[in-house]
DNA sequence: TCAAAAGTGTTCTCCCTACACCCATGG
DNA sequence: CCATGGGTGTAGGGAGAACACTTTTGA
């Protein structure tokens, strides 16, 4: 393969995106990270991600990164923040753009590349590469302050859900728990959940109504816990 | 000058860092923007921002230019996100990495370069270059939601300060209307104002309790509006 | 003297919280 | 039969919202 070049003026740096990759288990709010197999920090797990080709936007660049090399689609994407630090990759200058991913762990997991993935429970994160860990802290504040005005759980739970995994959910991000009883008011009261019909199940299912949801969101609605 | 060449395998954008600066005069929010003395977009108005050095972080990188082509020291400084529209800028690929800044008009306003700067109301925005006014909407709400737990009114009001001032300084950023005895009631109760003792003045004045605001700010404190 | 702004307190309502009992299912 | 989990209702407390009167200052 040609070796070409390309030239600027001026120093350039490289950009690249990295995502966060939140996931639910039906216990405990998940990382999903991959290994690295080359240099730098080869063995080390990492955030996935990779460079920004010049015709992507940074949210394409990072949804394309996420199916390549985790097999998941986002059901949510947010961009987290730019990390710039001089110094952050020992290769030259890499400036990364880090993105907020929820997916459903219940989809497919069929990781198109043979990275190794796996799933890490917040509380477990091993040691990771590059300035992850810094990056993996931020995307956790965010989330936890993002889960007072979106139905976070629409992007993590599956279609149908009970009210109790619901609850789990939000208890597993915010390290807390509820009153199983006002939480199941609280949440109905809103208005974004809607009963499922059908008599059969015992444990109510629940749906999200996406139509509340974005009428309160238009008015500025927030979840006070 | 000599024409250096920076080569890089892969094609590498340049990034460049613009500031939404933020004060306010007593009556309404304002933003800083400098008119454009150069193509493209020459002779519109834009946010003040300039290309990132290679030893810098965005952070730094966004201080200075804010320092060098307004004068101002930012009192508060934070990223908002990254723009990276593959067409935002005719001439390259370039993206930016958006900051928000608030500032005391108050302060000296030497402008150190001679690009001419002017305060815009919010409401009263010219067309602006590239894709600033994006950024400038985005960096509204994102300060329409950061009001709710930072004291905005320590970095934009002078250290002392009428409750006045500060009740239209929300009102203005948030386009609301307080009853003035409510507003009063919830800011003592909260424990972040302190009343100055001399009795010189009659409009009581305030000045911020940092200590109480940290404290208040590790328990994770949100203020309703 | 009058108008405009600032200081002060009370009531009502609503939402959040704490808490207990019944029913259904499955072992 | 019993244990577990899910469904439902109520009483009390606290914070926010609505609201009026008095005082001072400056024109």
């Amino acid at each position: 393969m040609e070796q070409k070049e390309y030239c600027y003026k001026y120093p350039h740096p490289a950009v690249t995106t990295d995502c966060v990759i939140f996931g639910f288990d039906g216990q405990r709010l998940k990382v999903l990270l991959i290994r690295r197999g080359i240099d730098p920090y080869k063995g080390l797990w990492a955030l996935p991600g990779g460079f920004l080709t010049p015709d992507e936007t940074a949210e394409q660049g990072a949804a394309r990164e996420l199916k390549e090399e985790t097999g998941f689609e986002a059901s949510y994407l947010e961009q987290l923040r730019a990390y710039t630090a001089p110094g952050r990759d020992p290769r030259e200058r890499v400036i990364t753009i880090a993105f907020i991913a929820l997916v459903k762990i219940a989809d497919v997991c069929g990781g198109d590349d043979a990275a190794e993935a796996r799933w890490f429970a917040t509380d477990e994160i091993p040691q990771l590469a590059f300035d992850h860990d810094l990056i993996l802290r931020d995307a956790l504040t965010r989330l936890r302050e993002k889960i007072h005005f979106h139905p976070i759980g629409h992007d993590l739970l599956p279609e149908q859900f009970t009210m109790k995994e619901l609850q789990t959910l939000y208890e597993s991000i915010l390290n807390v728990n509820f009153d199983r009883r006002n939480f199941a008011k609280k949440m109905i009261h809103i208005g974004i959940l809607s009963p499922i019909e059908e008599p059969k199940s015992r444990p109510q299912l629940y749906e999200f109504n996406l139509k509340t949801y974005s009428e309160l969101k238009n008015r500025g609605f927030r979840l006070e816990f």
